[in-house]
DNA sequence: GTCGTGACTAGCC
DNA sequence: CGGCTAGCCACGA
């Protein structure tokens, strides 16, 4: 609580392990959650990645839906879609193609 | 310290 | 197969 000077622990891990996150590759909020050990806080991930002060520079655009849909994006779903499409990435009306394939693993 | 909400997820109907 | 509901954590007011 009454941490108004810096971004939490919990958001710095969001940034960092988005961070991590390969060219080409895509990951989930769930998946991020688990990384920085809180399986069950995806959606504490989804709302420091909404905040992000990192936003360009942080490849946010590389989280997406555990079920393999795009979910949100701060510049909008299709500037989500062309980054990503720019990187390797196939998306077929608002969903990834080889989601499986193209999901990394930290 | 409490309440409401979010770029989510998995389970049910 | 598809839409809806409830539950989860952290943060801002």
């Amino acid at each position: 609580m009454l941490q108004s000077k810096e971004l939490s622990i919990f958001e710095d891990l969001v940034y960092q392990a988005t961070s991590k996150i390969a060219r080409g590759k895509v990951s989930t909020y769930a998946q991020i959650a688990k990384e920085i050990g809180r399986e069950k806080s995806y959606r504490a991930v989804g709302n420091a990645l909404h905040k992000n002060p990192f936003a360009p520079l942080v490849p946010c655009h590389r989280v997406v839906y555990s079920t393999g849909r795009l979910g949100e994006y701060a510049f909008g779903k299709k500037k989500k879609m062309a980054l990503l499409k720019e990187e390797g990435i196939i998306i077929s009306n608002d969903q990834i193609v080889d989601f499986q394939e193209k999901l990394f693993k930290f």
